[in-house]
DNA sequence: GTTGCGATGTATCGGTCCGATACATCGCGT
DNA sequence: ACGCGATGTATCGGACCGATACATCGCAAC
């Protein structure tokens, strides 16, 4: 999962370690907390190990400053290569059974957009139906095993049951615009402006911030 | 995690392994998916040594059985002891930062039948505190750097933003039951049983249902 | 002017939990 | 007689987390 969400942010720019976590923050906040950096620096040794990324020297603009003697190491700013492009296509384009819990599918709906409409439907329906799995379980649980269980407990699973109907009905929407080949904005959700033919372009802002080293 | 999980199980009654497991996924269905053998089998190990539990001999009705040669391991059955139960209520009564994130929060939630009030309100509040800052961030995000992000991520954020506002409702409701010191059930999810005095009861079905073994 | 502090930044370690796998027994239908 | 699905215990490698350590930079307060 991680793999993937490295490789799909990396595809978007040139990162170093800490601007990847806040990314990955800003971009799977509904999902999940950040990152650990216990997990993030020794994926990012494993990508590149792999080859899937490698090191981008920072700001090669003027070569007069002498490195010298004080090595200077700071910031290490990764890029993705081309393998690693396949590599997450490739991963984007599988789907195991991992792909539908939640962490799984929130990464994967994230990166939609380098998404091929066919795999984003299938992606769509696997999650609708294990949804469906889980909100039939909270129901025979509230309908068989009620009275085996405290007030507080019953209250929990009314609680899930909710979301996961809530949550059926969402992917519901998303379906059928996916279907309609339209933009997945839902209507009535505000933001709606209007038409686009295609989708799937690379996101806007390829081009990338200066900040003075 | 896990740890309190099996201790307060325990505590309604002793079971094996496999039984633990599924009235684990009853009970917290709606926080997650069932726990794996991989992390519940070295567990109880880990809690027996400790000596929170203990093996409990398995239907002593008839001495006449002859255990024989073939040495009858089959299903092992866990009791929690008094000091079982003292750490139970020490897990139970604290409250770290993990207490308030999903599963943490589901799994003392689930046991608040075997919580005091003031604990109870505090989790609830803790809860509602951490929520409250996701949800702060999702907004954050959507209102500052929507343009960043394409129309996928920002579904995504808008279902969060949405789960989110949609807890801390429930949660207001929670509260607002536990300071007025009534059941929790909310008004209007049918099953109001009326009046109860006292909170805290060690909920129904302490005895125990038979199978031959 | 220096001192301290919060943000930036890289890195490791132990621990928790998961997913796959293996294997043995039991009840039951065919 | 056979198989097959549910029951049941167990281990192993790997993913990810939380705590911790440490170094630099900008800047505000004294």
């Amino acid at each position: 999962m991680l793999e993937l969400a490295i490789l799909g942010l990396l595809q978007e720019s040139p990162m170093h370690g800490y601007e990847l976590r806040k990314e990955l923050a800003a971009k799977l906040g509904a999902i999940r907390a950040a990152i650990s950096y216990g997990s993030l620096y020794p994926t990012l040794r494993r990508l590149q190990a792999a080859g899937w990324i490698t090191e981008a020297d920072e700001a090669p603009a003027t070569a007069e400053e002498v490195p010298a003697l004080t090595s200077r190491r700071g910031r290490v700013v990764y890029k993705i290569t081309a393998e690693g492009k396949e590599r997450f296509a490739q991963l984007i384009a599988q789907a195991g059974p991992e792909t539908y819990d939640d962490t799984g599918f929130g990464v994967h709906f994230a990166f939609f957009a380098r998404t091929d409409q066919a795999t984003r439907l299938r992606i769509l329906e696997g999650r609708r139906r294990k949804i469906e799995e889980r909100r039939e379980g909270l129901r025979d649980v509230l309908a068989r095993a009620a009275e085996r269980l405290d007030a507080y407990t019953l209250e929990l699973q009314r609680h899930g049951l909710d979301a996961c109907e809530r949550e059926v009905r969402w992917l519901e929407e998303l379906i059928a615009n996916e279907r309609s080949g339209r933009a997945p904005t839902a209507p009535g959700s505000g933001t709606a402006d209007g038409r686009r033919e295609d989708t799937n372009p690379p996101p806007p802002g390829e081009s990338r911030k200066e900040e003075r080293p």
